[in-house]
Formats: structure tokens, sequence, C-alpha cells
DNA sequence: GTTCTAGAAC
DNA sequence: GTTCTAGAAC
């Protein structure tokens, strides 16, 4: 299969990958390098599809985006094909599209991939641009599924014993995201930090263990020590990667019954703004009983060495919409996204 | 987890 | 007629 690249027809920055079938949104931000007001964050949300060759162009922001002068407008779609021209805002920041062949697919270039996670005590962080909110996917998904035939770093691989956690299912995706280095914001000797692929709020993170622990029904009290340790480095991401950590509240958390296998923390900011937050299941698994603060996993941990989920938990994502911040009830998600915009912050 | 889409709701 | 949801399929 083609792989497809946004081309910025200035050269103000490298190519941007637009994974097939996949919506990338792009606007104002290190990425782009676009600094222009003009520009929303969030201003243009992409899907390529290699196969059919063309790209879908929704205007997300508020000035016009165009192609080939024609003004897409406001929660429009249209389609782009090579040779055609993308302006993201105001007929500025031309952009061509181009499809090309797949380098990756060749052998070679699978077996010269990441050797999977760092050396022990190795700690570092990669500091990507938290405008581009949906991170490109990787281009082959079974990466270090077998953990490279040259590695000699010392972390421990994830267990691939078990059947039943064979890579390539959608709900062991995140065993492959963990792995991509693309993905990774930071990693140690016991955890990585992902940036969530579809986040539901301006900054979405997942701090997962290298250790396999698939749910949090396998966690015990010997497990205290390493969610603390994933509690401090959110922590640390935050206070890192977001400038207006002040202002921003955040939440860590997990859900109560994820559909991911792999545990992951959530580190998710209360703006809740992100065209990734599509529907009520979305909306209720963050902000009800659903969503299980960090502590308060810790605590059930430490008290009883296990974690036990409520009955009717699942019940939880069903419930009418109603804003985290200040209990207001709304009918519809477009609705609930509007009165969002009164508590940029997340809180009152 | 997401995407797609039928049909309910407006 | 359009918007939005919810369930199936992946």
């Amino acid at each position: 299969m083609s792989i497809c690249l946004l081309i910025s027809k200035n050269g103000r920055h490298k190519p941007i990958h637009l994974p097939h079938l996949q919506t990338v949104v792009l606007g104002r931000s290190p990425e782009t390098t676009i600094k222009d007001k003009k520009c929303s964050r969030e201003q243009v949300e992409l899907k390529a599809d290699c196969n059919k060759g063309y790209i879908s162009v929704k205007q997300l922001g508020f000035n016009p985006t165009s192609v080939d002068s024609e003004v897409v407008g406001k929660g429009n779609q249209v389609e782009m094909r090579s040779g055609q021209q993308l302006h993201m805002v105001n007929e500025l920041y031309p952009y061509t599209v181009c499809f090309k062949e797949d380098p990756s697919n060749s052998q070679s270039s699978v077996s010269t991939k990441r050797p999977c996670g760092p050396a022990s005590e190795e700690r570092e962080f990669h500091r990507e641009p938290p405008g581009h909110k949906v991170p490109r996917k990787t281009e082959d998904s079974t990466q270090c599924k077998h953990g490279g035939s040259t590695s000699t770093n010392t972390r421990p691989e994830p267990q691939t014993t078990e059947k039943t956690e064979t890579l390539g299912y959608w709900s062991q995706g995140l065993k492959a995201s963990m792995q991509d280095p693309k993905m990774q914001v930071y990693k140690d000797d016991r955890v990585v930090v992902i940036m969530d692929k579809y986040p539901k709020a301006h900054y979405h993170w997942l701090v997962l263990p290298w250790e396999s622990i698939p749910s949090l029904k396998t966690l015990h009290r010997g497990h205290c020590d390493l969610l603390r340790h994933m509690n401090q480095v959110a922590d640390r991401i935050v206070q890192q990667q977001c400038p207006d950590a002040g202002l921003l509240h955040f939440r860590q958390g997990y859900h109560a019954i994820p559909s991911m296998s792999h545990v992951h923390l959530h580190v998710i900011s209360q703006d809740f703004d992100s065209p990734c937050l599509k529907n009520k299941k979305h909306w209720n698994s963050f902000t009800t009983d659903y969503f299980i603060e960090s502590q308060e996993v810790i605590q059930m941990l430490e008290k009883d060495g296990k974690v036990t989920v409520k009955e009717g938990t699942n019940e939880l994502l069903k419930l009418p919409l109603c804003c985290h911040v200040c209990g207001m009830a709304l009918s519809t998600i477009p609705q609930l996204k509007e009165h969002l915009k009164s508590h940029p912050y997340g809180r009152l």
C-alpha cells in the first residue's frame, strides 16, 4: 500500500505523514510551525485513503480553509487529490498531497526498527508538540513483536507467552503503540508514556508499565510501588509538557472496564476539547465513577490487595450527559461541547 | 478502542 | 430535510 504525505509547499517543515484511514487534526502548532492566531489549533481534520488516492479535508476552525481556492467552510468536508493545493487558513500556508510507495514495506526496514525499549535506568523525554492532537500511527504495528534479533537492551520484554495476547487485534493495540518510538513521550526502566492515539482532551497521555499487566483485575499489593511511580511520572509529564499546568485541571485514573488490554493510566486535561470525543460513552468514561482515580486504585490495593469494580459500572456509560464542572444537564454531545467552552480550564 | 450507518429525534 | 445516537462490525 502507498503512504500519504502532506507537504508544505514553502518548506516550512518536513512532510507530515497521514496514515491510511486515520484522522489527523492539524492547525496552529509546532508541528506545522504555524503561529498565526487566525489559524485554530484544530484547523483541519484530514483523513487519507491511500487505496483510493485522496484525502478528506474537513474544516474545523472558524477561519477559512481552502482547497484550490475553494473555501471548505466550517464543518464541511471535501476531497483533495494529488496536484491540488490545500491552504490551511486564509489562503495562507499552502500544502500539496503526495501518495507514494511505502518504503517500510520492505523486509529490511522492518528488521532495522528500534529494538524495544531503553536500557535499565535510562530515562528520557521526547518533547512532542501537544498541538498535534492525533499522533501518527506506526507504519508497522508488528514492530518489536519479537524484540528485535540484534537487541542487547536489558528492559524486560512484554510477556508473549499468553496466546490470547497475540498482537494484531484491536484490543491489543496499546502493546504496539507503547513500543513505537514515535508515540513515546517518556520512558524509563519501569514505564513508558505515550500520547493517546485518539485524545479526548487537549492533553491526554497514557502511562503504561513495561510489565505485562492485562487489567486492573491482575493487580496485587506488590504493584503499589509501580502504580505510585506511574503517578509520579504522570505528574512530571504534566509539569514538563503543559505550559498551562497551573491553570488547566488534570485527572489521573483508570477506566474501570477498559476496552484496551494492558493496564494504562489516563492522564487527561479536563477541558475535554477534542474532536475525538464523540459520544456519550467517551464522555461518561471520564466523568463518572467509571473513571477511577489513581489514588483510589492504590488505596484499594494497599487495603484489600486487589481492585474491585462495583457491579453495574458499565451502566454508568449510559447516564445522561452532565457537565463535569457545574453539573448542568445537556441533551446532546454538540450541546455539551458548546457548553464546555465556558469551562476552558476544566474547573470553576 | 474506532468506523460505519440505520433510523430515531428534531 | 438534517442532526444525532447507538449498535454492529472490525
